[in-house]
DNA sequence: ATCCAGGACAAGT
DNA sequence: ACTTGTCATGGA
C-alpha cells in the first residue's frame, strides 16, 4: 500500500478508477503521484492536500496533517454512489456500451461549486494540459496556504479574485478570458449571483442563472452543474462530445447546437452526466484512430 | 508552420 | 434561429 502520509483513512468502496477519474478533465490540480505507481494520486480537497491511492477494493487516503474528519472526502470522492444502477439506466447502443466497457470505473466527483465555475471559465478554447497550467498560477499566486504540503496552494476565493486587477490576471496567462473571470468574481461577490441560492434551483433554471456569468455559455454552465452542483443529467457539449454525435449519431451530418441539446437532453437519460463522462474518456483516450477522427472516411460503428 | 484546444460573444445573414 | 470572426496562448 503505497500510502505513506501519517493520517490516513480507508473506504470500501469497490472498483474505482483513479487514474480515469482525476485525469478526465474534471479537476485540474490532481496530479499522479511521484511514486509513479498506478492508481496512486494527489491533489488538494478543501484546506488539505490529500494522497489517494485506489487497489480495486478500497480508495485509500493520507494527509501530512490530522484533518479533523474524512466527510469532504467523502463528498469529493462520491464514496456511496452506486455508479453500477446509474450506468443501466443508459441508452442499450453500441457507441454507448464500447465507452461504459473501456473505463467502467469511472467516477463524477463533486468539486467546490467556485473553484468549478471558476476553473471552466479559464477552460474555453483551451487543452486540459493548459487550464491545468492556468489554474496552478492561479492558485500558486494567491491562494491561502493549504494544510499538509509545503508551497501548493488553495484555490482563490471569489473575494481574493475580485480584488485583482484584469493585468493581474493577464499575467497569469489567462489571456482573454482574464476579464471574465475577473467580472464573475465580482457578480458572485456582489450577491448579483449567489452560488448557494443555485442549489435549490431546478436545473434549467440554475443553468440559466450560471450563463448570467460573464464567460459562461451553455457548454461551461453544464460542466459547473455536473462537477460543481452533481446535477447528473447535465450533459456538457464540447468539441469532443460534438464529434461522437455528428460522427457517430448522426452518420456525420451536421446539426445545429440546438437539436444536440435536445437529443442529448432526452437521449442519455437522468443520468446523461455521467453518460457524457464516459462517452468523453473514451473517446480522448479510448481508441487512437478515432480521437483523431480527421474527417476522412465515415467510421462505422460496428468496426471500432 | 499550421491547426486546434472540455467556448463565449458580438455581429452579420 | 443559424453561421462567422475574434479573442490569448501554447501543445501537438
Amino acid at each position: 500500500m503505497p500510502i505513506q502520509s501519517p493520517f490516513q483513512t480507508q473506504f470500501e468502496i469497490g472498483p474505482y478508477d483513479l487514474d480515469a477519474t482525476l485525469s478526465s478533465g474534471q479537476v485540474f490540480r490532481w496530479a499522479p503521484h511521484p511514486s509513479g505507481i498506478k492508481q496512486h494520486w494527489h491533489g488538494p480537497i478543501g484546506d488539505y492536500w490529500i494522497e489517494a491511492y485506489s487497489d480495486g477494493d478500497s480508495l485509500f487516503l493520507g494527509c501530512q496533517v490530522s484533518p479533523v474528519d474524512w466527510d469532504w472526502a467523502r463528498q469529493f470522492f462520491q464514496i456511496g454512489v452506486d455508479i453500477e444502477s446509474m450506468k443501466s439506466t443508459f441508452p442499450k447502443d453500441d457507441i454507448m456500451t464500447r465507452a461504459v466497457k473501456f473505463c467502467p470505473d469511472l467516477f463524477i466527483l463533486k468539486q467546490d461549486p467556485w473553484e468549478c465555475l471558476a476553473s471552466f471559465i479559464l477552460s474555453s478554447n483551451k487543452q486540459i494540459t493548459q487550464i491545468k497550467q492556468m489554474v496552478s498560477n492561479l492558485c500558486e499566486t494567491y491562494g491561502k496556504p493549504l494544510y499538509g504540503h509545503n508551497f501548493k496552494r488553495r484555490f482563490p476565493s471569489s473575494n481574493c479574485i475580485s480584488q485583482l486587477s484584469e493585468k493581474q490576471l493577464r499575467d497569469l496567462k489567462l489571456g482573454y478570458r482574464a476579464p471574465m473571470l475577473l467580472e464573475s468574481s465580482k457578480m458572485v461577490e456582489n450577491g448579483i449571483i449567489d452560488l448557494k441560492n443555485i442549489e435549490s434551483m431546478d436545473d434549467p433554471e440554475a443553468r440559466a442563472e450560471l450563463m448570467k456569468l460573464k464567460g459562461v455559455g451553455p457548454k461551461i454552465a453544464d460542466c459547473v452543474l455536473l462537477f460543481g452542483f452533481n446535477r447528473l443529467a447535465a450533459f456538457p457539449i464540447d468539441t469532443w462530445i460534438q464529434k461522437v454525435l455528428i460522427r457517430l449519431y448522426f452518420q456525420d451530418k451536421v446539426r445545429p447546437r440546438a437539436e444536440l441539446e435536445r437529443f442529448c437532453g432526452s437521449y442519455f437519460g437522468q443520468f446523461g452526466g455521467y453518460a457524457q463522462q464516459f462517452l468523453f474518456h473514451w473517446i480522448r483516450t479510448g481508441n487512437p484512430e478515432l480521437s483523431k477522427l480527421a474527417r476522412k472516411a465515415p467510421i462505422k460503428v460496428a468496426n471500432l
